[in-house]
DNA sequence: ACCCGTGTTCGCTG
DNA sequence: TCAGCGAACACGGG
């Protein structure tokens, strides 16, 4: 369920799973060439094979392995896409349901990236020139690692016409909120998601920035634990207003909380606190 | 059967 | 060139 905050813990289990370890083999399932595009199963496994871990950065929703090996270093971009995970097993473990690639690390266990509906991407990157790929080149900075700078978003908003809650979804502004930070960010700064983003005001942006910043932290706090447990099943909603239509808004007690579309994508919102 | 879905990309239009 | 829009991608779950 990846966004920002599940992709940040992503990250944060895969150094403490397998930095410093060699892929003793890897593997990548043939029927599931959609997500090593560009590039082949047959070549992720050829190339990965032997490989040690060096690095893994988050940019985003984008995942960055360094890989060192004899010739040198290789890069491995990770997407999640909207179903991707990465699982850690025992050796000997049956794979999870929905496996499409496997790393055998030298210490005895298994990542398996898990990706039922294929909306995710593993890409190798020759010599981890990570800086050539051009969906990296087009991503702002990263709101947890550098902060949000008011001007800058600012800027940013006053160039779009769009309704702000799609406006903060754009990668190229702030990498790493997705559908449902974006309506909580919205609640959070009390700014009704249908605002065209260049009519909002220097004190809401600001205030904006600090709510996207809020319901990051919010959502890493809750979700940190041996992996990436999130609303599983069973679990209970732990969002403010995603998901939450018919509600009652958690701030003002008062009003229902609605929902709408926006870009192909639900947004959810109270129609009283959000201005 | 029908609708919904935590994401991205592509082609078209103004 | 750029912003905006809708379709497409693939598939499980309610």
């Amino acid at each position: 369920m990846p966004e920002l905050a599940e992709v940040e813990i992503a990250a944060r289990n895969l150094r403490a799973w397998a930095l410093g370890r060699r892929i003793e083999r890897a593997e990548a399932e043939p029927s599931a060439a959609y997500v090593f595009r560009p590039g082949t199963p047959k070549r992720f496994t050829a190339q990965i094979t032997g490989h040690r871990v060096e690095s893994v950065r988050r940019i985003g929703k984008q995942l960055l392995w360094t890989l060192r090996g004899d010739d040198g270093p290789l890069g491995l971009l990770a997407h999640l896409g909207m179903t991707g995970k990465w699982l850690r097993r025992e050796k000997g473990q049956p794979a999870p349901e929905y496996g499409k690639a496997r790393l055998h690390l030298d210490d005895g266990h298994v990542l398996h990236f898990r990706d039922p509906r294929l909306f995710g991407r593993l890409r190798l990157v020759p010599g981890a020139r990570f800086e050539e790929v051009d969906e990296l080149k087009e991503l702002g900075p990263d709101p947890l690692e550098a902060g949000i700078d008011p001007a800058r978003l600012g800027a940013a908003l006053a160039r779009r016409r769009a309704p702000v809650k799609v406006a903060i979804m754009d990668q190229g502004i702030l990498p790493g909120v997705g559908n449902i930070l974006a309506s909580e960010s919205c609640f959070r700064a009390g700014i009704d998601p249908r605002r065209p983003a260049a009519t909002l005001g220097g004190v809401e942006v600001a205030r904006l920035a600090q709510s996207v910043l809020e319901a990051v932290h919010d959502a890493i706090t809750r979700q940190e634990g041996p992996e990436i447990a999130y609303v599983e099943e069973g679990g209970e909603n732990p969002f403010l207003v995603y998901a939450r239509e018919g509600e009652r808004c958690p701030r003002c007690k008062r009003a229902d909380l609605r929902r709408l579309v926006q870009a192909q994508r639900s947004t959810f919102y109270c129609p009283r606190c959000q201005k």
